[in-house]
DNA sequence: TTATAGTACCTTGCGATACAAGGTATTTAG
DNA sequence: CTAAATACCTTGTATCGCAAGGTACTATAA
């Protein structure tokens, strides 16, 4: 089984929420997000945050400012719009529901193995 | 903000995962599966639902049968192969490593909000 | 018998996204 | 002046969720 596919799959949709969690907390520049998010066990590569930034910054969620830097080429600080703030509360509230889903069909199988020892009842 | 669309993409991976759970206590046939994850509050269509159970069975994760029906055409009840219980092992184990992710960074995030009261150390 | 409704399975086309790979521009060190 | 490091971005591919539409079997009613 091809695990990592899976693992991307299930990643899908949560990059964006924990880069806005992570942007709640202070402005970051796209190194910083790559760098904290592999802190947090999750990997993201240039090519996935770039895009994604960008189409946050397109739809009003994130904005950003040119930040020179003492190593290199300017820096882009990107933030949470007022936007973004909102938006992450609906994320909040999607995650919560996922979670409580997942875990509660966790539970109906934990529950179901144990009342019964083994899988038998075929309709 | 197009909500549903975000949801969508945070069900990626995740409903693999939710349907091998419920796989995982007994057989199911479509509707069962698209039943009881209403019951859990996750809505699944058909569009959906069909391609994955047989890119699974593809995959040697799930098997069927065909069993009659007292009201319609017969129906196919899926099951977890040895392969899939192996994989939803591996599964559990990402959807773990997920949410502790996900809420290491929630933890960081309220932490930071209640020491600081508001988002102001800009680089 | 034929027509209709209900059930169950499946496919096609579209939009969205993660990722690999490759590209451009700026700064600093030698 | 060149090379390395840093930082930004784009293109092409594969995968997935979903809306819409299609096929087949069964039971019921005209």
């Amino acid at each position: 089984m091809n695990t990592d596919n899976t693992k991307s799959q299930m990643r899908k949709g949560m990059l964006e929420y924990c880069i806005m969690l992570l942007l709640h907390q202070r402005p970051c520049y796209a190194n910083d997000i790559m760098q904290r998010l592999h802190e947090a066990d999750m990997i993201v590569v240039e090519g996935t945050l770039y895009p994604l930034l960008s189409r946050l910054k397109k739809d009003g969620l994130l904005g950003y400012v040119w930040q020179e830097s003492t190593q290199g080429p300017p820096r882009k600080y990107y933030t949470l719009t007022e936007d973004g703030q909102e938006a992450l509360l609906q994320l909040d509230a999607n995650w919560d529901e996922i979670a409580r889903t997942v875990n509660f069909l966790k539970n109906l199988d934990n529950k179901y193995k144990n009342n019964t020892g083994k899988i038998t009842n075929f309709p």
